[in-house]
DNA sequence: CGCAGTCTTGTACAGTCGTACTAGTACTTC
DNA sequence: GAAGTACTAGTACGACTGTACAAGACTGCG
């Protein structure tokens, strides 16, 4: 009477994409440091087995999760692109965007998550920085060099405070200082 | 043969401050999410249950070290506050001060690991709006209100960005950028 | 002095963790 | 078909976790 055990259908890659996604709602729900393993599995639907068969450690699964993350952002970015070539006003649209963009907090705690994990990991900056230099690089032909770093430094801290005070970016006050630091 | 136990002297209050502080090194270095009992009893150099006979739950505890942490970092603003007045160029006595608390990274990374503590957990959340206003009332009589804001959002996006990509900040565009932010 | 209450300390326990490993199943190549 | 490989699945193990608790030690009051 050997135990059957009905097994599904081979399918390595989508089993490494599906670990990497479940690990993106992980962590976006409990965070980083409080992401594992069996987290990862149950959320994947798949046994324990397979999170270490694909990634050899945890922290390879985390990153693959981050990776895929900050993937999606960049594709998001891009797409803001046309956007705010579109658009008469400049600042306005941007900070339209970034609102629509924090209204699911989740996947902006992930990014702020990300940042933390980059500033004590070193091996998660490139990730980190990523996401940064897409920010920087939407923003770079449209204000300048100088006004590109600063508006990102600017609305980073602005989605920073709405995230930790539960509250909606004060649009206004963010559409004119870009104005203010936008020359010409 | 009774085994002796040598007891050190009582001192309630010194052990409660003494956890705290020791939580906060823990804190500082590990992250909130991996700090334990036994992490922040070893750096007190107490004994496992002294944790649990002053903290109910190690939330409290991690609690209390941010409350310490916090107190702390609104002294340095207080402080602040007197270079600020005696300064002849605000913006960049400002970004003097900035640069200067970003020098001990650690405590830098504590004050974020803070904030999206507290964009994950309501509890947290008081704490960390605490900061935000300690900072936002440095700046405000200063620079008015609106400007205060948004400076204060500047400010710390610039200070994350700096812990993520582990460089200095760009003092001179900043500046610049808290010049155009100011109407006076 | 006795004694109650507060503090100190070491240990215990149940649970969760990362990771290793065995065994079984499907697929590929001869 | 046989053999070898790649994958799946379940379990096991030692380490570590938060918290509970029992027992000793000190302090102050009667």
């Amino acid at each position: 009477m050997t135990a059957r055990r009905p097994q599904r259908s081979r399918d390595p890659e989508g089993r490494r994409a599906a670990l990497a996604t479940a690990a993106i709602e992980v962590i976006a729900e409990v965070g980083i440091a409080r992401t594992t393993h069996r987290a990862v599995a149950a959320r994947a639907g798949l046994p324990l087995g397979a999170t270490t068969y694909y990634f050899p450690s945890l922290d390879d699964l985390v990153a693959a999760g981050l990776a895929v993350a900050t993937e999606a952002l960049g594709a998001e970015l891009r797409s803001w692109a046309e956007r705010l070539d579109t658009a008469e006003d400049l600042p306005g649209a941007l900070i339209g965007l970034v609102e629509a963009y924090l209204t699911d907090r989740r996947r902006a705690r992930l990014e702020y998550d990300l940042y933390l994990a980059a500033a004590r990991d070193p091996a998660l900056r490139p990730l980190a920085e990523g996401c940064l230099h897409g920010f920087r690089d939407l923003l770079e032909p449209r204000l300048g060099p100088e006004a590109a770093r600063v508006v990102v430094a600017l609305l980073d801290g602005a989605m920073l405070q709405a995230l930790v005070t539960d509250t909606d970016l004060d649009g206004p006050a963010l559409t004119a200082a870009i104005r203010r630091l936008h020359p010409r």
